[in-house]
DNA sequence: TCTAGTTACTGAAACGTTTAAGTAATAATT
DNA sequence: AATTATTACTTAAACGTTTCAGTAACTAGA
């Protein structure tokens, strides 16, 4: 199976391989006259001529590809995406890539994992990191000298360029909106409360909202676990078990709502009538759900968007602007919420 | 930003080059001593050299390299998840291709694109397309000579490794089910019914089981859209619309189910008291829902594996074996079917 | 008319590997 | 002792591009 390569289309058209190199750029410094330009691209039309990337990225250290690390959130587990989060943001992240002409290197990753391994290897664009933590494996990255995009990560180093959202006011947004509705006694939900993490932001805006209106914070009231269904399970197992004693929750992932949701209901307990939630992320599931989830949403298009921007620019030497992506967020009512009348 | 190449290595450990590509890739009719060898990894180890891939593959036509083409489920739409059993299939592949050392390229494709300028750009090893149809931009890659696995399609070539299931026994099940709790008028509703899709075979298993059973097929009890949430709310509102006239439905996706759900809810259908569904496919979702989807389930983690391996298998030059895979099915019985009491 | 500039190319090195073929030293066979 | 094998390497070509540094022909300026 012989491939067709760049030296076929000069034979064919005539000219020298640089020549059709340079046709094919459109390298600004060079002058090629129309007349030849039109012969090799009717060469390259009548061969099927595709360069090869591999080859041109060896020789231009430029390679339209993007590398993209998704946490493994259950390792050993073969699903990447318990959480469709991950699933919605790729979707983005593919779709603004190859608008642009670039393709996606994907990877899961576990967090004692070396990223290097993964990311030097093929010259790639630039690399974007989901969740990630500060660490060592982490830093390595930054010898490669390509834009990194940190997704999500409270990741402080200014060699990294980053794409998140406050969310710290988000859970003040989800926990204000509860108490606006009467609600005194709020659980709050989590996946695990980690330092630099997103839980733990959303932790301090559960706070800030409860502090702010004289309210109390019950040991009892906080659950963390997985960031999947199955914890949303234990959790509502849990709210029983510990005798019911709130009567609302800031869940901090619409995933763990889904499961608080259908564990109560196999309990007895109903949302809203019982129970309110408003949780976070805006992912589909949330409007898919009966009932439907009243959500913190996060643009969650924008986010794989501006992640592939931010290195596209800066492969394009544009100066370095946006350096910290925050987008906005805003609370969708639906239908997991009841208004407390005062008692 | 000087990367570390193979001739660092080479001259830290006092080797030429090929002796330290020898090392590095254990080639079998290469004899290194073990003191070279030593010598070698010492450097490595030392100067934290990572070979790159893409020279790599330049010169040995091999890149450990997946390419991975997901239909973009709704074109110009960021989405290409819009079903969420493309997220889990592509974990599965995601997962088994790391754990044998390979990365994913992966592409979201639409349906009159080439799939050329994706595939040959980067010498993969081999290439899983993902639902597709017969049509010229599959059938030019042939010309690549590299390993194509499809996963669910009917395409008749023996120069492609299939994955699949038997979508019309699946959907005999399924009906047959609902047959046996006492059902009668039986509608079905699925994504469009296309030639050599997997939807009209499903169909097909539909009918096989309406006729073998001696029920008649109603025109009214057809409907057809697209796969996903919001053909479901629209075809629970053409149900509503059309008068009620069917007890229970196949439909032949489970996202299609949940809309379905909601919108039955929503017009005051109660499933399962009012209304039966079985569903297909088994993604998480259909244990997630309220309730939950009694459903086809197939092996989606073992189809992303499947797929891989048969890659891996043909690189590794292991006789063609299992050229066309079959994964099992099997009926999971959730909360989403009532028994009818024979009137 | 001579020099300097411009236009439209070409040649060859370089990118970082793999691998076929070659070589020198030592070991085994006759 | 001479020949053949084996061991442990090295050399150099090749993979398919890009791009720097020419170069030849023509044009413009003085």
């Amino acid at each position: 199976m012989k491939r067709v390569s760049i030296k076929d289309v000069a034979k064919k058209a005539g000219v020298s391989a640089s020549t059709v190199s340079y046709v094919l750029n459109r390298t600004p410094t060079e002058t090629i006259s129309p007349e030849t330009t039109k012969r090799v691209m009717d060469a390259v039309e009548k061969l099927g001529y595709v360069p090869n990337l591999n080859a041109r990225s060896l020789a231009s250290k430029y390679s339209n590809l993007i590398g993209v690390l998704i946490p493994q959130t259950e390792p050993g587990k073969e699903f990447m995406f318990s959480n469709p989060f991950y699933g919605e943001l790729l979707s983005a992240i593919e779709y603004t890539a190859r608008q642009n002409g670039y393709h996606l290197l994907l990877s899961g990753t576990q967090e004692d994992q070396s990223y290097m391994g993964i990311a030097q290897n093929r010259d790639l664009d630039g690399i974007i990191i989901v969740g990630t933590y500060p660490g060592e494996n982490l830093y390595q990255l930054k010898r490669l000298g390509v834009p990194i995009v940190l997704v999500d990560s409270y990741v402080k180093d200014k060699d990294f360029y980053t794409v998140g959202i406050d969310d710290r006011k988000g859970a003040r947004l989800a926990t204000d909106y509860l108490i606006k509705k009467g609600h005194k006694k709020i659980a709050f939900i989590s996946g695990s409360i980690r330092e630099n993490g997103v839980n733990i932001k959303r932790w301090e805006g559960y706070c800030d909202a409860m502090k702010e209106a004289g309210l109390s914070i019950n040991e009892d009231a906080i659950y963390s676990g997985n960031v999947d269904y199955n914890y949303g399970l234990i959790a509502a197992k849990q709210y029983i078990d510990r005798g019911k004693n709130q009567t609302a929750a800031f869940i901090t992932a619409d995933v763990i709502s889904i499961g608080v949701l259908k564990g109560l209901i196999q309990h007895g307990v109903n949302v809203p009538e019982d129970f309110s939630i408003v949780s976070f992320d805006g992912v589909y599931l949330a409007r898919m759900s009966y009932p439907s989830l009243t959500t913190v949403s996060q643009d969650i298009a924008g986010k794989g968007k501006r992640a592939v921007q931010l290195i596209l620019d800066a492969t394009g030497n544009k100066e370095k602007s946006y350096t910290d992506c925050v987008l906005p967020l805003r609370l969708v009512e639906r239908d997991s919420v009841r208004e407390l009348r005062c008692e």
